[in-house]
DNA sequence: CCCTCATTGGAATTGCCTTTCCAATAAGGC
DNA sequence: GCCTTATTGGAAAGGCAATTCCAATGAGGG
């Protein structure tokens, strides 16, 4: 299978030292894009940070775009992978709070630098690349879907009602996230953020006890 | 008194044309920025769209910083006196719910491109542009300010329980609008934006209804 | 061991962008 | 009408980034 930076011009590393060059370039691209944007990231900068040479990131990638659509691949792939396990389980209030949570310590833990690696590379290059914006979105989407498995979850379970919206409430709550990581990120403090995230799961908790009172009523 | 571009090194403007080019390079760049990002704008494309020389925009706004530093003030300032009517009347769920609507509207005539006015600019520079970072919190602070004054008065008026945290409140229908005009941006489509922000107001409408309810039963 | 292709280093090219500079023109106060 | 200051045009300096190129080195298969 070919990754979509492949698909433009970049080659695939054949050798072992090949791999872990290109993983080098990968995961310094990343998070000099995350931390600076993509058009604050220049190839030079990739370069020392990596310890690679020009010659090596335009042999795997292709050029800046194909770099930067493998970030996007990256981003949106591997950190999904990541947590998986946690992303798999998100089917009650506890474990939805704990995810959420979770991301807030991790804002703390960079004084709230960078917000969200996804969001801010949508904010940058929804606008200006196309292909770009598609992969944004296919990344959207998982975290969307992982959320609302979770809810749909919950709903068949009967701790939410059967034409419970669980679509609506988890773009509701990755919407929180995101403008709560914004907010938080302008502000640099992680309150705006757990505040958002909490009101929308306290909705939804109360949406758990709407069920659970009808369930005591017709049962 | 004196904007932020002026205290950095650009000059104000003292005769009837020189405000007048001012103002252009203003509107173009504000223009510009929002469409292309701040780093996507160079300044011969402002004088382009301005129809102004170099020596104009540096006149003005001593360098890109300062007129970045302009447009932000621009876009805090100018845009919440547009809309101040609508916001000093968000006093009511159908205040509230008529108010976003109307931002649903704005998404689908430009076809989501651009999300947020503000939240774009902060997304970009809140992590590379200590001072672009103050000014942005300062225009988020004023949008949530709006809010938050609509839903006090709700809840002096009664309409919402003494104890309702209207600023978390506040934060999270902000939270919701800018996450929801991202994801938006991403999908090229106004429904996540629809969908999140009326499910907070959803919320709000049920605190409204506990209130009610509470009334009623202590008279 | 040889041949082929992947990998790498580093210089050179090209182009654009920011910013400065100098000189010309216009405007307003006295 | 004169002088000072604002406004403007347009060229040019200086820097950095993206990309290309060529030659050298390394690795693996036969």
């Amino acid at each position: 299978m070919q990754t979509r930076s492949e698909r433009t011009r970049g080659k695939a590393a054949s050798t072992e030292g090949g791999r872990r060059t290109r993983d080098r370039i990968l995961h310094a691209a990343a998070e000099l894009m995350f931390q600076q944007g993509v058009a604050g990231t220049s190839i030079p900068d990739v370069q020392r940070r990596a310890r690679a040479s020009a010659s090596q990131i335009y042999h795997y990638f292709g050029d800046k775009k194909g770099l930067t659509a493998a970030v996007i691949e990256y981003q949106s792939t591997v950190k999904l992978e990541q947590q998986r396990p946690l992303l798999d389980h998100l089917d009650s209030i506890d474990a939805l709070r704990a995810w959420c949570e979770g991301a807030a310590v991790r804002l703390d833990a960079v004084h709230c630098a960078g917000g969200c690696e996804i969001g801010s590379l949508a904010s940058e290059l929804s606008d200006i690349d196309p292909s770009a914006r598609l992969g944004l979105a296919t990344g959207f989407a998982a975290w969307q879907n992982a959320i609302e498995s979770g809810l749909a979850r919950m709903r068949e379970r009967g701790d939410l009602e059967a034409d419970e919206d669980v679509s609506a409430l988890a773009v509701t709550l990755l919407a929180a996230i995101q403008g709560g990581m914004l907010l938080s990120q302008v502000n640099r403090d992680a309150t705006p953020y757990r505040r958002a995230v909490n009101v929308v799961i306290d909705h939804i908790a109360d949406r758990v006890e709407a069920a659970r009172g009808a369930r005591l009523a017709n049962p």
